[in-house]
DNA sequence: TTTAAAATTTAGACTAACCTAAATATTTTT
DNA sequence: AAAAATATTTAGGTTAGTCTAAATTTTAAA
């Protein structure tokens, strides 16, 4: 079966939303401001979806995707997050440069291909983000870290991702000096405004805001 | 502009019949066994070329490349070639497999990628066929090699590439035991069938078809 | 040089993926 | 529980890229 570019960002729309949803169903209007599109165009695609079985639709119910769909989402993450990796560490890519492309990369269609690659990056288990990179049986390593505003203690953590992916908020990061792997000390968190005094990898004192608190991701120090 | 995946085809597809062609213009029906489809679909599709000012089309006539589709022509070959290097070296994909993928990854958009993956491939001159790649300003390496069906003589010469690119001609290669770079020894040219007797790389003997010797690139060994 | 054959274009139709506007369902508010 | 607001679907239209069938132009042959 033949599934097109457009069919599969649907598909992968679909998973992330879900995924970021408490709710089970995705809703028209989630998917069509998630693309910018309008409620119709998605319903329409909606019911191709439903027919080639890759989701499970009730009109006006929302959408859940199929095994199938699941499936081939799950795949899609998989070369998506594969390619990130290749472009930082063989390209030189840098994170915030990255996710662009690998949207573009993401859909070429061969399986040896996503196998051969794995390999040659020593398969991966995390992309340039801090994602969870599925394996070939589409297994996702589910991420223990969390984001620095649900820790309420002093103490050491370690930066293993974010939440947020936009270039900007990477942009921010990269600009005040942080990346995956760096050592968080927070020192302080001001009782007014929330705000974190943190010391980065022994050396340099920063001030996080509760947005960057709450947008990256970490464990905590042994 | 937003150039199509198909419209990229297309412009690449004329690229080829031109330089494979004696002739200047390249015709409607010649694009249309090229791609196996219709002739009214060519047309439609050569009116739309001709609007963005990618090809000069006169009814009738016959098309070819504007100076912009030739840049764009030269940009995809290039991109081709450059995938094709990375399949082989960095993925250990085989010479006869790594085809349809740089098929798809050709129309990936992004120039930094382009210059970066040449870079990290060490600025290759030729793909795995023997074939040129084009290098960022769009200049083409013309190479000297010809078919070994050209050359009358018994000597050495050494394989620089293939005419034929087809998947059948590339694993036939690899079975009889030839790659790119080996010495080939003529001995004889039989005056009755044209068979050519040679030695491969000083070591064993082969027998070449008319087919095999007119859809081998070589060039005369010093 | 007129006719026959081949090549090419035009006309009209189809699908995928979008749109707008209108109709219908569902949810929320009063 | 009726009215208002919001969400969703339906109906009908658009463009890209394809098709078939018919019309036209060019080329080859008699």
């Amino acid at each position: 079966m033949i599934i097109s570019f457009t069919e599969e960002n649907y598909i992968k729309a679909i998973y992330s939303l879900a995924s970021k949803s408490s709710t089970q169903d995705v809703s028209t209007n989630e998917i069509s401001n998630y693309f910018n599109n309008k409620a119709a165009s998605v319903t329409d695609m909606l019911i191709r979806l439903a027919d080639k079985k890759l989701i499970n639709y009730q009109k006006y119910k929302g959408v859940t995707l199929s095994a199938k769909g699941q499936k081939l989402a799950i795949k899609i993450v998989r070369k998506h997050r594969l390619w990130e990796v290749f472009l930082l560490e063989k390209l030189n890519f840098k994170w915030d440069e990255v996710h662009d492309i690998a949207e573009q990369l993401e859909h070429i269609q061969s399986d040896e291909l996503i196998e051969r690659l794995d390999k040659f990056l020593g398969e991966p288990k995390f992309d340039p983000h801090g994602d969870p990179i599925p394996n070939s049986n589409g297994q996702i390593n589910s991420i223990k870290a969390k984001p620095l505003i649900t820790f309420t203690k002093k103490g050491n953590y370690i930066l293993m991702g974010v939440c947020e992916h936009s270039k900007e908020f990477l942009q921010h990061l990269t600009q005040i000096g942080l990346k995956i792997g760096d050592i968080i000390k927070v020192e302080d968190i001001n009782s007014f405004d929330n705000l974190y005094k943190v010391k980065i990898n022994n050396k340099h004192i920063l001030f996080f805001s509760t947005k960057v608190a709450s947008n990256i991701l970490v464990e905590v120090s042994k």
